[in-house]
DNA sequence: TGTACATCAGTGAACGCGCGTTCACTGATGTAC
DNA sequence: TGTACATCAGTGAACGCGCGTTCACTGATGTAC
């Protein structure tokens, strides 16, 4: 009776405080930014002690590791949502990318971070391998569009270029300068279609007409 | 006598302290990382007092983007070139996308902060305007290489391609999932160009093959 | 050419702050008998 | 079903640290007369 009339009572052991500390971390990046993203302010968010984070992640550091890879499986899933969802082979190269940037554009703050963490250990982690990233799902749109499987080389350089573009356009496509094109054009949505379609044509372009 | 007899002595004022605090930021971004880019930090590698550079900026804000446009214009310079001693138009473009990843390869830390500072303030500083840039440069490029200068908007998304498309390059090509690829290809020159022959080819396809 | 004085560009000590991490602890839980 | 005890997952106080910034100061420089 004491304990049930108390319903809302935090109880001593919190039951799922890892995955907590990963989501109130993704919240303090999205509403305050990464120079917030400190492990006491992720304690803090999930109402529990600065020490009690170790409990459960060595420091600081893997914490980090731990919210970025939950970021690149949204973002994988999202990518190979975008391809199963496409009308057609042509349209699956747009609709990667577009899946692409919206998630960055969504989830700025962790898209960062999840670069971050990669570009710092000069790799991006050991789970994410092809088959994780979307990096094969672009891959498989480029055959699909007309690629030739056959020319490997060739077919890694246009995925490796479709996944910078998309990348560099992740970054920058919320520069104010751009704004006055993205009005003219009517939007967010016309201006990223607008340069993705200058992207989506590239790839096959370089495979086919050059070399 | 006593004085010129002890040569070497630091005079009271530096001269040139402004500078100098730039430049010793700048050499702790690539030596260090931003990471450690403090303003003490700063005022420490430039051989002086944590308070003096107050004399010269508001705050660590505004140093931080005296660096960032010191590398603006180290980049536009770098453009400006490469498009200047390119053999032909058409070798324009692959040269100065060369340029402008090579840029942000030799000068990694500073590079990001240029674009962490523009981001920040969700424009680019005011004085980088498009005659500054580089970004013109590539419209040149692309219109030397045969888009058509009357399709304004067009160009501008061309333009803004071939943008992002370095950036993302810029700041991926040092993955280490990369590096079989790079290896088998004889070394980064030879990957970039790779890379970047994709890129070169998709803006005038997006601008003559469709709409 | 000298002198008085305002201004400029440094010094170094001090401030309060939030950080990552450690520590001894304690309450809750699971298990062996 | 109860009891003893090991283990797990929290607490909260404390540590040392480097940070950005301020302050009263002082040495050097430039200018008016």
């Amino acid at each position: 009776m004491r304990e049930s009339g108390n319903a809302q009572a935090k109880p001593y052991h919190h039951g799922d405080l890892s995955r907590a500390l990963v989501e109130a971390a993704r919240r303090i990046l999205e509403a305050e930014g990464a120079v917030a993203l400190s492990l006491r302010a992720v304690a803090r968010e999930a109402g529990v002690s600065p020490a009690a984070p170790y409990h459960h992640f060595k420091d600081k550091t893997e914490l980090l590791e731990a919210v970025a890879h939950g970021g690149w499986d949204a973002l994988s899933h999202a990518i190979i949502e975008a391809r199963r969802t496409a009308a057609s082979p042509g349209e699956a190269l747009e609709s990667i990318g577009l899946a692409y940037v919206h998630f960055a554009l969504q989830n700025p703050a962790l898209y960062r971070l999840m670069y971050d963490t990669s570009r710092d250990r000069m790799a991006m982690p050991a789970h994410i391998k092809e088959e994780e990233s979307g990096y094969s799902e672009v891959q498989c749109a480029l055959v699909a569009a007309g690629a030739d499987p056959n020319d490997d080389r060739e077919l890694q350089l246009a995925t490796i270029a479709s996944w910078c573009a998309a990348h560099g356009l992740a970054e920058m496509c919320n520069f104010e300068q751009f704004r006055p094109l993205k009005e003219a054009m009517g939007g967010d949505e016309a201006f990223l279609r607008g340069v993705l379609r200058h992207f989506g044509t590239f790839s096959l372009a370089g495979l086919h007409g050059k070399r």
